[in-house]
RNA sequence: GGUCCUGUGGUCUAGUCUGGAUAUGAUACUAGCCUUCUAAGCUGGGGAUCAAGGGUUCGAAUCCCUUCAGGAUCGCCA
């Protein structure tokens, strides 16, 4: 459509060499300004006169000889508005959907992804920032899958470590006679709980931290009681993840990797490096230990092996990217991480730059924001600790319940639909709120306004479509035939929703370009929007008898666009709620 | 101190990459709309010096410079 209107600007303005109408043309904001706008004030110099001026006289011109795709032109000030013909575009957005052609979207550069995430630490319960990196993931696995894109999904593990050691600490010393159950926690809970009575432990006695890294040196030695103790308490977390993982839909994993089996890999890297004179690596002179020296004020120095030999956290990071860069040779490697960490990750890349393993160009930190509370504070349950994604997700499920409970409709349901609608929506609300934002932003979430539902939150959507499938319902019609349907039929309201449904491939393209999940939400309130404006002042069912039909296709063509637009979200839809 | 990120109505947020018309919505507040397809909805109202200043441009929330505020990061931790 658009190329259409650039080749007749092409041909019917003159002296237009210079001018890349494919830039210049945008679509307006607002409605009222048609569908493509030409902004005139380049011609202005060129034909020595004001742009409003020029504007007014190309529309005169134009008017009479405009193609066939386009109702109108008209002159705003300096910019020449087009609008177009109306039963065309509603049309052929409607047929697309109709013949479910909309899911066919393929990336303009479909590539081979690898993405990880999100790669916890195992000495505690996932907490509010785990929730936002799954959402994350899940949601860019999609996006990238439905375009075509191949993914491969990956995690690690950061299961060993002081920080482990101090949860096997904790467990020695105060709870060794205890277990999940006796205390009546999730098994990760339990081992979380081990590790934060050892941080106040410590805070009184300072000696007890030096206990732990003696513990850590045991555990490199792979000494048996401490490894014993170290699997114990490692698999209360993994079936305490599991159960997490499954409530936030995480699927399976291609790779899971342990940083307790690669920690120590990456030396050869490292030394074969420095042997190679690789820019940059040597050995620091007076104290022997590995580094790469920058040799400028923004990186500095990085170390990469301790004095004694032993291996840091960047150096394994090289070693799992070229473990990956081997087995996977995938075009991009996505790592889902928190930006506190972005400089970890600049520096990564530039390694690999050096190393030749790819760098900036393969690698991406797909960087997102905190999680704080509505005061911008650490975002904290009532027990003072990080608040969980568990707790978070029964949190929003159990006030699902009471609101359905509240409502006429849905008082009287038997609990096992209850259970399951809760939890859709209760879901629902929690993924939306926090994937209707910028990625990279700091969220304040405010579990009151979450638990609202009420505005721009995923169960305004998922009540947008159970209201559609209601009056889809009740029309009771098998087969909506679009032959049947005259195009031309549709009202200002209508033409304006269904341009909006025109918008789903644009804006997932975009979110797959972007990496940018929020496109994707933003985008379904306009169309719920659009649609409930719609539905306020137009009767389907009892209306205008020869609208029927076409109604029914258009809010079946909406409701599939808003399903599947929640699918790639990661959010279920209701039939009715 | 260096580097990076963020700053848009009381609160939250879109738009910033790729400059365009009266700055997007939400929430809260306020006035209305259910004997009619689900009111978790819709319509109207008030509410913004787009952190501040300068520059570039016909045109700046958007690009450049300076400043301010908040945050992160700069480890032989992960």
């Amino acid at each position: 459509m658009k190329q259409v209107l650039i080749q007749f600007l092409k041909e019917n303005i003159s002296n237009s060499d210079n001018i890349d109408f494919e830039k210049l043309i945008e679509k307006p904001k607002s409605a009222a300004h048609g569908d493509f706008s030409f902004p005139c004030f380049l011609l202005a110099k060129e034909l020595k006169s004001a742009p409003p001026q020029i504007a007014t006289q190309l529309q005169e011109k134009f008017s009479k000889i405009l193609p066939n795709e386009f109702s109108k032109v008209v002159a705003m000030g300096p910019f020449l508005n087009f609008t177009v013909n109306a039963g065309q575009i509603t049309k052929s957005i409607l047929q697309i959907i109709e013949s479910n052609e909309f899911k066919n979207i393929k990336s303009e550069n479909p590539q081979k992804v690898l993405i990880e995430y999100p790669s916890p630490n195992t000495n505690k319960n996932l907490h509010i920032g785990h929730v936002r990196n799954i959402f994350l993931g899940n949601t860019l696995i999609n996006i990238l899958k439905f375009t075509k894109n191949e993914v491969i999904t990956t995690n690690i593990y950061n299961d060993r470590g002081i920080a482990i050691c101090k949860a096997m600490m904790g467990y020695q010393m105060l709870h060794s006679k205890e277990s999940p159950e006796s205390l009546n926690l999730k098994p990760d809970e339990f081992v979380a709980k081990c590790y934060v009575d050892f941080e106040s432990l410590s805070k009184e006695d300072e000696s007890l931290i030096e206990k732990a890294q003696e513990m850590l040196i045991k555990w490199e030695a792979n000494d048996k009681e401490t490894r014993d103790l170290w699997t114990k308490l490692l698999d209360f977390v993994y079936l305490g993840y599991k159960e997490t993982m499954q409530n936030y839909k995480v699927k399976k994993f291609d790779e899971n990797y342990y940083e307790s089996a690669i920690y120590d890999k990456g030396k050869e890297i490292v030394e074969n490096a420095i042997k190679d004179k690789v820019k940059g690596f040597k050995y620091d002179e007076e104290t022997g230990a590995a580094l790469v020296d920058f040799e400028n004020e923004i990186f500095g120095k990085k170390y990469l092996m301790r004095a004694n030999g032993t291996t840091l956290y960047m150096t394994q990071d090289l070693y799992l990217a070229k473990l990956k860069e081997e087995k996977y040779k995938a075009d991009k490697y996505v790592f889902i991480v928190g930006k506190e960490q972005k400089y970890h990750f600049d520096v990564l890349f530039e390694i690999l730059t050096r190393l030749g393993l790819g760098g900036a160009d393969k690698n991406y930190h797909f960087a997102y924001g905190y999680v704080y509370d509505k005061d911008g504070n650490k975002f904290s349950s009532r027990g003072g600790n990080i608040i969980s994604a568990d707790e978070i997700l029964d949190e929003m499920v159990e006030n699902s319940k009471k609101n359905l409970l509240s409502k006429d409709l849905t008082k009287d349901l038997p609990t096992e639909e209850l259970i399951k609608r809760a939890k859709i929506i209760g879901y629902g609300a929690l993924a939306f709120s926090i994937l209707n934002v910028n990625a990279i932003s700091d969220i304040k979430f405010d579990v009151q306004r979450a638990l609202s539902f009420e505005g721009e939150t995923g169960p305004y959507v998922q009540y947008t479509y159970a209201r559609i499938k209601s009056i889809l319902r009740k029309a009771n019609r098998e087969n909506i035939e679009t032959k049947d349907i005259n195009f031309e039929n549709y009202n200002e309201t209508e033409v304006n929703l269904i341009k909006q449904l025109g918008e789903f491939k644009s804006k997932v393209l975009e979110a797959e370009q972007k990496y940018k999940p929020s496109a994707i939400s933003n985008y379904l309130i306009r169309v719920c929007q659009s649609f409930n404006e719609f539905y306020q002042n137009n009767k389907i069912i009892g209306g205008d008898e020869d609208k029927l039909e076409s109604r029914l296709l258009l809010i079946e063509s909406t409701s599939k666009i808003i399903s599947e637009g929640l699918n790639l979200l990661g959010i279920e839809t209701l039939e009715e709620m």
